[in-house]
DNA sequence: GATCAAGTTTACGTTTACGTAAACGTATGC
DNA sequence: GCATACGTTTACGTAAACGTAAACTTGATC
């Protein structure tokens, strides 16, 4: 099957971050992409690691934080005691996820104010106007 | 009437932060106490300020952003062109909110998916050691 | 009146997440 | 065969958001 790979500066455009960003990641050990001799090729999943390390990044995130995410989807727990920790892990992430939710929606409300306050001076402008 | 006011360690402890972190705000220009001889002395609306730049910090926000948000309640907006710019600016600010609530609810998604996985995997260690 | 607790200024240190520049390799089109 | 586009390593720089330490005031308390 002919596996779909990816140069720097592709993921970087599709992205919208420079290649230095890329490369920075894989110096953190965020990505391991191939080498081709010299150069660095993406797979899929380096793609899919990439995409959601940024989605991470918009909602505030750190990198490690991000990975860390990440990292919860790959099953290298196998005891129960693992398992457990894990379960507390993605309760917590959750917990924040959710305050943050409600944090935007605060934000929100505060912005829909504003334009109405906004269109409603307007408004009064243009009436005032004739 | 008896305006509340409070110490800087009244509102460090009250939003979990250090003074250090409070005085930094205000070598930033983000609020601007009254002086009491020495000591700093915070009215509600400081506090509030401080409220709403922590709810930024907490969703990935720089302070400067916060700052821009909190700054379009305050109305020093008067011409047409004026408020037409800050309907844009609001608009913008909601866009990038909308699209954090969708990467949230995908993360949310996720840690779904991978505590039901947890879950499952809990119970049939269980079923087979019975 | 000595000893705290809480506050102050000044200043240097630290982490994160890249930016930027130098100096070099490689292959592709004209 | 040489420019030009794309890639590489190495390394120093930087902005943001505080942490940390030193050295000092200033009431409050025993």
């Amino acid at each position: 099957m002919p596996e779909t790979t990816y140069s720097i500066s592709d993921l970087a455009s599709e992205f919208g971050v420079t290649t230095r960003t890329i490369r920075f990641y894989e110096e953190k050990g965020l990505i391991h992409p191939r080498r081709e001799g010299q150069k660095r090729v993406y797979s899929p999943a380096d793609r899919v690691r990439i995409k959601l390390i940024l989605r991470g990044k918009r909602i505030g995130m750190s990198l490690r934080e991000s990975v860390e995410v990440i990292d919860l989807y790959d099953p290298e727990h196998n005891n129960e005691e693992q398992l457990n920790s894990l379960i507390n892990t993605v309760r917590e992430k959750r917990a924040r996820l959710l305050q943050q939710k409600k944090d935007i929606d605060e934000m929100l409300g505060g912005l829909d104010e504003v334009e109405a306050l906004c269109e409603q001076a307007l408004d009064d402008n243009h009436r005032s106007q004739r």
